[in-house]
DNA sequence: AACCCGTTCTTCATTTTTGTAGAACAGCAC
DNA sequence: GTGCTGTTCTACAAAAATGAAGAACGGGTT
């Protein structure tokens, strides 16, 4: 009548004990306590209505009906396995889902996963690039490649990638016809353009206002690429990142770094997604080739 | 890397959500709780790492990578299903053991297992005959037939078969040579036999040292047979239960009952026993006819 | 004989799992 | 619209499973 067995895990416990002969040496490959062990086999044999095995101070000894159960037991463990393996498969072609602020996506970076994906052609990538910061803990995305002013989750794998650093900067025709500041202190007399969103931290925007005054402040982006396009245009001078810009020959900087303003640049893992050997994988192999292009 | 998932019975949970399509469906038919069907899904999913199915309001939608699997699932359920069944067909061919103080195991007794036998081939029986009183709770029998001085324990199942009822019997030539005792007030002179151990309860021979001189008792057995047979052959008066001598006519009945030894006589049943069918199919057919006896 | 080793069992504090109750939500019927 | 139904979540209390520690046991070895 009453067929329950509810804990199908019990099933493992019996093949466990049934192979080592014991429900402490089972205790140890299962890696749970060996009264536990013994507690399961109760259960098993209560919800079963059988003697499954002889106890003695020298181990469990399956019975006669044990061993006709066995074999079933173990056509479970198989499907089990295969369910597994099934799983695992399914997890590795899942993508592995990077977030950034869209400024971090630089072309530099693309071609380094590509770099990857030419060696892996089996894992898939997929780029959130959102102004928000995801919530990698919560599953929202599995890396993230972000300037970290406060302290990530502890529970994340992280990887300091660069110190970033920051200055002002402004095109070349701007310094032809205004000059440069030289330093923090020599601000007066020059125009601005900055980058300000209220869905985001702006560490740039406010230090911007307590150096300038208001009206020299001429224009306000929502996007960093059309501020970027804006001080190249000469437009006004803003605030960039030393590293990101330094190859671009129509930006000059005035002084250097705005100490204030250096942040670490961190790559966050979520502990969930670094279980995915082929997460590992990529984080070993970006991790050195992204840093670099920050050295 | 991290292969675990520990908990093979997730899986059933996994089944019944795909299959009623939502967590409150499926609690009802595992018959748990709502959130913990949803709990479970969240560590199989974790544990997999992948998204099982996709929330919404309207129940849990599996998403293709649930799909995939669910047959791997339905493998692992038959073959569970299998292993039930055959620990089922197991229990169903182990013995019914039934335990008794060997005067318990009478003749007729034996008829009636026999006659139930007979339309149910396939189950066997095995008769403990012990003077300790085996504990059914602890698994050492499946049923008693016993005389309860004390109240058995509650979790027993217990069908009453009779109370049990006892009096004072001698031999035809006892009577003949010696008279017999018209009361419990008319002891004096006579010789008696008793049954005495020290492993059992001494109810009659205890009776027997309050109501007559300790040199009145000449013999003293251990076992029950024995001092039937003495009293049959005239040594002396014993005590014995009215029923079961009432048709041995070399037994002749002093007086009535002596009613302070009435004592329920009962059918116990250890509750897991009583879970297999052919076990309740059993106490069907032989309490009534048990009972019969002692009409 | 004495000791060690691997074993089972017992007990109790701790951790984990489960259930209960209720909020919130969305579709649907009236 | 309003109420109804089936659903998911969240919080917290209750129950169950677990682990740690140690007693007891028995066979093998020194």
């Amino acid at each position: 009548m009453k067929n329950g067995f509810r804990n199908w895990s019990d099933i493992r416990v019996f093949l466990s004990v049934f192979r080592e002969g014991s429900t402490l040496a089972a205790s140890g490959k299962l890696k749970v306590s060996q009264p536990t062990v013994a507690r399961r086999i109760d259960v098993l044999e209560r919800e079963t209505g059988l003697t499954l095995f002889e106890r003695g101070t020298h181990g469990f000894k399956p019975t006669p009906e044990a061993l006709r159960l066995v074999p079933l037991a173990e056509a479970i463990e198989a499907s089990v396995l295969e369910f597994a393996d099934c799983a695992k498969e399914l997890t590795s072609t899942q993508p592995i889902r990077i977030t950034a602020y869209s400024a971090n996506f630089s072309a530099r970076m693309i071609e380094i996963v590509n770099e990857f994906s030419a060696v892996n052609q089996d894992v898939a990538f997929e780029f959130l690039s959102s102004v928000r910061a995801l919530d990698l803990m919560a599953g929202e995305a599995d890396i993230a490649l972000r300037l970290a002013r406060t302290d990530p989750d502890p529970d994340l794998i992280c990887r300091k990638i660069s110190t970033a650093r920051w200055s002002l900067f402004g095109s070349r025709n701007y310094a032809d016809k205004f000059g440069l500041p030289g330093s923090t202190n020599d601000l007066a007399g020059h125009q601005f353009v900055t980058f300000q969103r209220d869905d985001v931290p702006n560490v740039f925007h406010e230090w911007l206002t307590n150096h300038v005054e208001p009206d020299q402040i001429v224009m306000s982006f929502t996007e960093l690429e059309l501020m970027h396009a804006a001080i190249r245009s000469g437009q006004g001078l803003g605030i960039s990142n030393v590293k990101l810009v330094e190859t671009d020959m129509s930006f000059v900087r005035c002084f250097d770094e705005i100490p204030e303003l250096a942040v670490p640049h961190l790559m966050l893992i979520s502990p969930e997604a670094y279980r995915r050997p082929e997460v590992r994988a990529f984080v070993k192999f970006f991790a050195p080739r992204y840093a670099a292009i920050y050295k």
